[in-house]
DNA sequence: GTCTATAGCCTGATAGAC
DNA sequence: GTCTATCAGGCTATAGAC
């Protein structure tokens, strides 16, 4: 965030300096995208005014439309490059592979993604508690699929005996929730422990109780880290 | 809310067979309520407009000034709502409980909450994530010494060896986020697995695996309930 | 590519007839 | 208590000078 707005007081000097065109567009485009994701994070799609994420973004408002054409289109494509930082996230999971290693992957993996991108977690919660109005096709389709090819995963392992019988869905449910709820609750959070703010100490901390807590739960022993539980 | 505007399309009839003051006024009151929270719910409180509470109270928009003087008052009133619904639903927890029969209990009853309230648990949501501008005090007072309460009872319960040593208030946040989770992202779950709407059965269900998984997850044995499991 | 000006509509809030 | 009319200001989007 600051780095951004670091690099947009320092535009100007480094335009001078090296011009390369198709950069300066490719920048923009970028510090808009920034700055709109704040904005929709902040105040959902109808109460974000393309006048704040412009003044955000150190531009004339005509530029966001010059950009993106409509306030709908780039929230749009805020929410497309979400989804995408989501799905690079995540490898392919097979038969054979250890569940207690997965599952502790996927739930830390989940948390740094908290941790490190707090504000498009935001923006997606935001957007699904309002009924995923520009989200319905994806979720019916996409992320469906997903959910429907790791659960029989879950599956194949329960009938292996590997792990405890439980709902693989309701199972994936709770490891979205707990881990999401640290980037989309952070005030809460932050406010009722008396701290400013994360620090990498204690996303450790929350990674280590959910995957313990989750593991336990799922009849299986958490995997050995260098890193003590507490 | 069609009864709702049904009810104030007789109201002048009503008004000549018996009229009892403060009875139609205390029904606007919670006519422009209900609208309110609906709206805030879905728009997050920049993205709601009065006009269109005042369309789904069946009010003109100057009534919804009439009786609340101003949009943020509105705001406020039916935050703190919510705020009181959550917290007469919660009894005290005592030292010499049974932990699995307390957790069970809490978790059912968050569930429940969130079953029955869903509009106020996304309300209430769509508040923290943008940054709880309105809560911060009651976060920092209220809220807080409630999840201490609660955590050094948790405690206690850990010294007394009825129950594995884990971090009470991760604990208490991933009750919260679990069981909320079904209210908030309802769309999401409900497309997820093609249903149309959340039944009883599927709720109690939920109510089960949380339970089950939870209290596993801190060594505990669920109790026994009537109903199976799944 | 950027910026100012502006069109046309919607916003929260209020005044005043009924 | 309710409703219409209205105000001042904010909204998205665009036109057009530079």
């Amino acid at each position: 965030m600051s780095k951004d707005t670091q690099s947009l007081e320092e535009k100007s000097a480094e335009n001078k300096r090296k011009y390369k065109p198709g950069k300066i567009r490719d920048r923009n485009f970028q510090v808009i995208l920034d700055a709109a994701e704040e904005e929709f994070a902040l105040f959902g799609f109808k109460g974000t005014s393309t006048q704040k994420i412009a003044d955000r973004a150190g531009l004339a408002k005509a530029n966001i439309h010059y950009y993106f054409n409509s306030k709908e289109n780039l929230y749009l494509t805020v929410l497309d490059n979400i989804i995408h930082l989501w799905n690079d996230y995540f490898d392919e999971v097979k038969a054979d592979d250890d569940p207690a290693e997965v599952l502790d992957n996927f739930i830390r993996k989940k948390v740094e993604l908290a941790y490190k991108y707090p504000k498009s977690s935001r923006m997606f919660a935001m957007e699904i508690i309002q009924g995923a109005p520009h989200l319905q096709d994806y979720i019916r389709t996409e992320m469906r699929a997903w959910v429907r090819t790791k659960a029989s995963a879950l599956e194949q392992w329960m009938d292996q005996g590997k792990m405890k019988r439980v709902d693989p869905v309701y199972l994936i449910f709770l490891i979205w929730s707990s881990t999401q709820h640290y980037a989309d609750f952070e005030t809460q959070v932050l406010t009722i422990m008396n701290r400013a703010e994360y620090e990498r100490e204690m996303i450790d901390q929350i990674a280590d109780f959910l995957s313990n807590m989750i593991l336990t739960g799922c009849g299986l022993t958490p995997p050995k880290r260098i890193k003590p539980v507490h």
